[in-house]
Parts: C-alpha cells; structure tokens; sequence
DNA sequence: CTTTGTCTGTAACATAGTCACACAGATCGA
DNA sequence: TCGATCTGTGTGACTATGTTACAGACAAAG
C-alpha cells in the first residue's frame, strides 16, 4: 500500500499509464508493495514459480539464459517503467520462470500480487494493454537475438555493442571482455582477439578494464558488414 | 461468418476453449471467415501490416526468420487449435510482422478482423485466456531457439532434430539436408558433413533425399553431449 | 535418350569456440 | 613499501562451424 502523495506522484510519473483510469490508479495504489533491491541481487531463478509482477521504477534488472557451460546471454533488459514479461506470462499460465533475472544496480520496483494481477486483467483495460505492450516489445526484442547469433558475424555484433554503450567524456568505456563475452553469448578469448584486431587498424585503444573509441565512423562500417 | 452446424461442431472440436463461453462462442461463429489456403503459400511476410488473427484448424504453418545472407532459422510452428502469438501481440501493440510466416501443408484456419481481436480482448476472458497461452507458450519456444543456437554444439541440435521426426514404418526420414540445414539455421555442407560422421559410425543409413535411423540410442547419447 | 535441375560430397579457407596456461596490473594485508 | 593474491588479458593449439566453389550422381522433364 503506498499512501503518501509524494510517492505516488513519482510513481505515477514513472508509469504514465496509470494517469488514464483514476480508479484503476487507486486500486494500483492500494496493491502495489514498494520494494528495494541492491545491484547484483538474483531477481527471478529458473524454474522459479512467480509471487507477483514487479513493475520497475528506478534501476535496471537484466534477463539472461544460462547453458551448461556456464556460458550466459542476455535476452533484453528492464528499466523504469517496465515489467518482466516472462513473469507475467508465466504468472498467466502457470509456468516456472524459464530464464534468470538479476539487478544491474540498485532496484526499486512495485510489486503486485499474483492474484491480483490476474484479477486486473479482466478488470482494467489500462493494464491488459499495459500488458500487451510489454509481451510485443519483448517477444520482438527476443528475435532480435535469434537474428543476431544466427546470422550475424561476431566482429559486427560487438562493433554495434561498442556505439551502443554510454561513455564518459572522452568515449572511454568501463568494461571488460569478460562482461561483454557475457553479454554477446560468446567465448571471452573471442572477444579479446576481435578487439585485437580493432585496435590493430586504430579503430579503438585497449587498457585493462576500459576501451577507448577512436574512431565511430569505422567501427559503423564494421557494425554493417 | 459460419452457420453450417456440422462445421461449427468440427471448429468447437478443434478449438475447445470456444465451449467454455456461449455468448462467445456465438460471437466467434458469426465473426470467424473461414479461409484454406495451398501448402507453400505465404501467410505472413516480414514488415507486413496485420489485417486478421489466423487461428489454424488443419494443417502447419512454419514462422522463421530470414538472414541477409539468405539462410533462415525456424522459431516456431503452428499447428490445430493454435494462432500466430506474433500477429496477435502486432495486432494489440500496432507494430509491423516480425518474422515470416509460410504454409507447410493445406491450412484451413478461422479469420478474426483485427477490430473484433482487440474488442474481444475487452469482452471476453476466454478469449484473454487463450491469446495469453499462446504467448507463453511462443516466449518460451523462442527463449528455447536461443538456448539451443547460442549453446548446444550442432551435432547434438541434429540428432535431437532427427529423433524429432516422425518417419514411416522402417524408420526412413524423407528430408533433404538442405531442409534440416533450414530448419536449424545453418548452412548445408554442415549438415552433410554431420551426418556423414553419424553414417560412418553405422547411427544412420543416407540415401538421396532419404536417412534412415540405424541406432535410435547412439543418436540419443549424441543429443545429449 | 538427352538435357536440365536438384541433391550431395568435398576441398580450401575463414570465423568462432574450447582448453590450457602465462603474464601484467590491481588490490589487499602486513 | 612489499609480497601475496586476485582479476583481467593475451596467446597457442586445437576443434567446430560457416563460406565459397565446384564436381558428380541421381531424378525429372521433354
């Protein structure tokens, strides 16, 4: 239950469709536990059964699959304003959680009561299409992913990986290869030879724990090949 | 709309989530364009607009994606009783088709105009029920595709894919390896040679356009490394 | 029977993934 | 400040997979 005013309109800030049926905002008030996680947390275990639907507010949850080998790939990201659309379909059909969900930095996030998510779905258009929104931008997202590791080269694949992330000031990004092997779904050893060769054309300058981009319009050209 | 008796009896057959609601069934029967459509058509292409649910009564459709470099991967199939998860979430979210999506035998399927689907979805929880199966259903086929191109070597993808299939009396597989090689997102001369090692080992008999399981077990053990 | 099309096999090469190990730099504790 | 430990990275040797090119065998069509 969230009653103070202040809380509640940066929730409903974060979450603008809750703006569109003032019953249902109320309602969502009432429901909705406010939770706090710290980075690193597991969020969801495989195979787990789903208590409730958690709607992100601040931070960053990361959905991943793990194989046998110990090797990881992401399936896409959650951020403000969004929902686990695995936990939602699984919560709608009685499945476990088939992959694994873990804070990126420090969460808060609201959480709803299984029962009380099916029951709004019948109950409050708002929230079914809420919930739709979420299942097609993921399901898009996740064959995105199929596209990417079977058709896609990997030098290409982490080209675009590399424009993609914030950098400081000086387009010096704080990463390792490890991190982003994990990322990628790949080896550590790839990535670390790929970057290799980056840097062997100045395209990019190598130190322990960070990469410099020196030149964008390159690693573009290598992102389309 | 469907009024023969006899069809709509056939239809509530294949589709049983239509008996649990009468008023709804009634609704569906008068909405429902009964469609059937040739093996090898194309029922879906990429970056299409949505006009109308499909949901299939007989017959397979087969939803893949399709590279740059001209290979393709399966992501799912549909069969009896079931829809396009894809066309339903473009359908609520407005977004183009994903994917494509082509007939692999004679499809008959019921037609659903895209303004019925969305006020459906309002109206009638049997309807809500079955459009959210489907999608957990398709999340988790597709969370699976990535599992299995991003960790599983593809001489165990090959034989699990073999084991798959149905065959006729004597075990014989009426598949070329350019149609294996299609359906599990590879190039062909890998398939050929992956099953030319499980030839050498006395696992399979090859013959043009033909495979015939010798040794069901070995190939099992194969599918599990 | 000949021609054409399809299916398959193979060689040579490039890319990606695995395994093992060594080295360099960062961190921590004494 | 120094030594020990941990983390990140590079590299070699190998296997697996994907690409390109091409040849041969078999099936289908005229």
């Amino acid at each position: 239950m969230i009653k103070d005013p202040e809380i509640q309109a940066q929730i409903r800030q974060k979450l603008p469709f809750l703006d569109e049926d003032k019953t249902f905002c109320t309602e969502f008030m009432k429901a909705a536990t406010l939770i706090k996680l710290p980075s690193q947390q597991c969020f969801m275990e495989e195979g787990m059964a789903c208590s409730g639907l958690a709607l992100i507010t601040d931070g960053k949850v990361r959905v991943y699959k793990l194989g046998e080998s110990g090797r990881e790939i992401t399936l896409y990201r959650l951020g403000s304003g969004e929902s686990c659309v695995l936990t939602a379909s699984c919560i709608m059909s009685n499945i476990p959680f088939p992959a694994i969900a873990v804070t990126e930095s420090e969460v808060k996030a609201l959480l709803i009561p299984t029962p009380i998510v099916h029951q709004w779905v019948d109950q409050y258009k708002v929230w079914r299409q809420f919930i739709f929104e979420l299942v097609s931008q993921r399901l898009v997202d996740v064959i995105t992913v199929i596209e990417e590791i079977a058709f896609r080269r990997m030098d290409a694949r982490l080209a675009s990986y590399l424009l993609e992330q914030p950098s400081d000031g000086n387009s010096a990004l704080h990463i390792t290869h490890q991190a982003i092997a994990t990322e990628l779904g790949t080896a550590r050893e790839v990535i670390s030879r790929l970057l290799k060769d980056f840097e062997s054309t100045d395209t990019i300058t190598l130190a322990r724990g960070s990469i410099v981009l020196n030149n964008r319009d390159h690693l573009k050209m290598k992102a389309e090949s």
